[in-house]
DNA sequence: CATGAATGAGAGTTCATTCAT
DNA sequence: TATGAATGAACTCTCATTCAT
């Protein structure tokens, strides 16, 4: 028993090493140019034992994105569980917390919105698409719950929240891709910052009643 | 002469066929799992030639995003120069320009988005990354004349017109990345549109003025 | 009559034109990393054109070693009619002759020195390996010759005459290909002319029967 | 370790199975036309397997050199080190040594004197070129200790030794590459070492002092 | 005779993945 | 479990040569 849960655990700590390692040299070298080798030379392991703990290279690929998702959900239930009365302030508390997933670690974060809607998914183990799929649907479903609230309460317009968090989600990453994308191209200013707490205000104005 | 023109009326439509025939392959087949023999057989031409008319597979690749963007501009300055004086009223027509940039070519229009912060940038030929520079700098430019009058006329909250259009535009590209990637993942209904729809309604709430 | 001859001609010119084309390039990016379209190109034609002059690269390569060898010979003959007595001041003339083959055009006369004993000679049209064998004959029994006259006046010691110009030719050779080696390599002075006075010198001496 | 070793040791002897593959393939086909693909037949690995041990196809090429360059320098060495006293003596060990070297493998050493001057020591790697350049240094410097030697003895004539090393050189070559291209272009017999014998000959006569 | 667009075979090289140790 | 040498398929890109005009 004992024996078994140490190994257990070894496994485990063995994939976080990987994936640290991964995450670094991904960070760095973008996907498609980092080779496995990269990643086992970073890790200080051999190219083979990768795959003891990885399909392959694209699920490991998207096993960061997982711990990302774990982190945005523990952000977002944070912000739910607080019990803020007040919808405004509760929208300030959302922007907070997706303004700190963003600087957990940007490239992974980015490296997950070019995940989507690409081929990559589609090579990936049903197991692993399924725990993507769980994450993104719970992450939502609470930031769908604020939303909820605030409708109930007559503060918020009457939409769908899952749209209104749908949107959320979208605008989030438009931002962050768009802004990185201009910082890279024209080697300007990061505004991702300034960009979301416009975004934000505007998308706060825009669904808050206007009370008379 | 005739002659000349003809030429360059041939070499022009073999450059669009190509496209064309990569349009096709990139959209089945996703940007890294094509190759220049795929596209090659679809435009029922020899790899060798492909590179008569593009550089390279990047720029090829590229090259598609620079047709989108010259008819995104299109559409935007038709907005701008329809005049229409009611500030909600040209919003709504905003939307409806990029709506139909988005129906013009889902697939081009995400890679596209793709393409923006991907390592891929990094390899165009200068020449081409100053067409799509300069491309976005006018569209970006031309989205923020609408607001620049909005904002004038205190119709608008007072923001800065780029960041506000830079907002759309992220706002644009991330709901439609992320429906279409929903709409991948889970095989469901395709809720572009809807949710573009409700996310130019809570945009326009979200930086119309309250008039008391 | 006088039309046949005029195409003649400018046949030939045409020739001439491209054998000065493919010199220049071949000089600059040495033979492997000439296209048939860079020369082309220096020569004001299409790629096209090029074939209907020369079978192929390969053979218009060896063209121009035609031409050295052709004015090598012109060089050689003329030290031997010279009639010059002393055997001593031949070996001068000989000397000079080859020296200034040398400067008339060192790249081609490397390219063909290279050009002995390598693949290239196995693809040429026989009429041109013909050629070429032909005129290296010629030069090698014109200097045999020279030694030949000294041999016999017992001016010089008794060794087969064509052996003996092998001999030169090789030092000739040799020294050219290895000082300018050296000059690549280390980015040194060129020394070739130098060592090749030297190389001379010894070899006078060394073919000279001791007059007691 | 011995496991170390044992590595080390394997790891060697596959280097030198693919060198030897290559010398096969080189010497048959010519560097040009032959493919990794066919060294990796020859030496029963595949294709990739050569990357692991050597960079790219140059540096295979260029390291065949390295080994034949060792080889003289041991046999120039042992003539240097014999200690004859007689200078005529050490000349004919000299041409001796550089006789077997021909002798020990004549295809890469022509191939050796084809690399110089050509544009792939342009592609080779820094350290490689500075082996090559290293062990020629030293050759041509071992070479001209003998000749220094007898110059100071008043043996030979009074010319700087290095040039003199470097004539040596060039007839050495020179004679090799001429005999062999001779041999080819006219299917003769082969006169290299009767040639290089005659040459060495002229050579002694030319750089003795006569003794009156 | 001249063109130059098109060809297409084939090259060198990379790298995710495997498997004997 | 860990290794890392070996694999070999697959890639992009080049270029001598052809041929319809």
């Amino acid at each position: 028993m004992g024996i078994k849960e140490r190994k257990e655990r070894e496994k485990e700590r063995r994939r976080q090493q990987i994936m640290v390692a991964a995450k670094r040299v991904f960070s760095t070298k973008g996907f498609s140019k980092t080779t496995m080798e990269d990643i086992a030379k970073e890790a200080e392991l051999s190219p083979g034992t990768l795959y003891l703990y990885f399909k392959n290279k694209d699920e490991l690929y998207a096993s960061l994105s997982l711990r990302i998702l774990q982190y945005l959900i523990i952000r977002l239930e944070h912000v739910v569980n607080e019990k803020i009365s007040d919808p405004g302030k509760r929208i300030q508390a959302l922007k907070e917390a997706m303004f700190d997933v963003y600087e957990f670690d940007p490239m992974i974060l980015i490296n997950m919105f070019h995940l989507q809607s690409s081929d990559t998914l589609k090579n990936l183990t049903p197991k692993l698409l399924d725990q993507i799929k769980e994450l993104s649907k719970r992450s939502l479903e609470t930031m769908a719950s604020i939303f909820e609230d605030g409708i109930r309460n007559g503060y918020f317009i009457d939409k769908n929240p899952v749209a209104i968090a749908d949107i959320v989600w979208s605008m989030f990453s438009g931002v962050i891709l768009w802004e990185t994308s201009k910082k890279i191209i024209n080697k300007q200013k990061d505004y991702v910052k300034s960009t979301l707490e416009t975004a934000f205000e505007i998308f706060e104005r825009g669904i808050t009643r206007n009370t008379a």
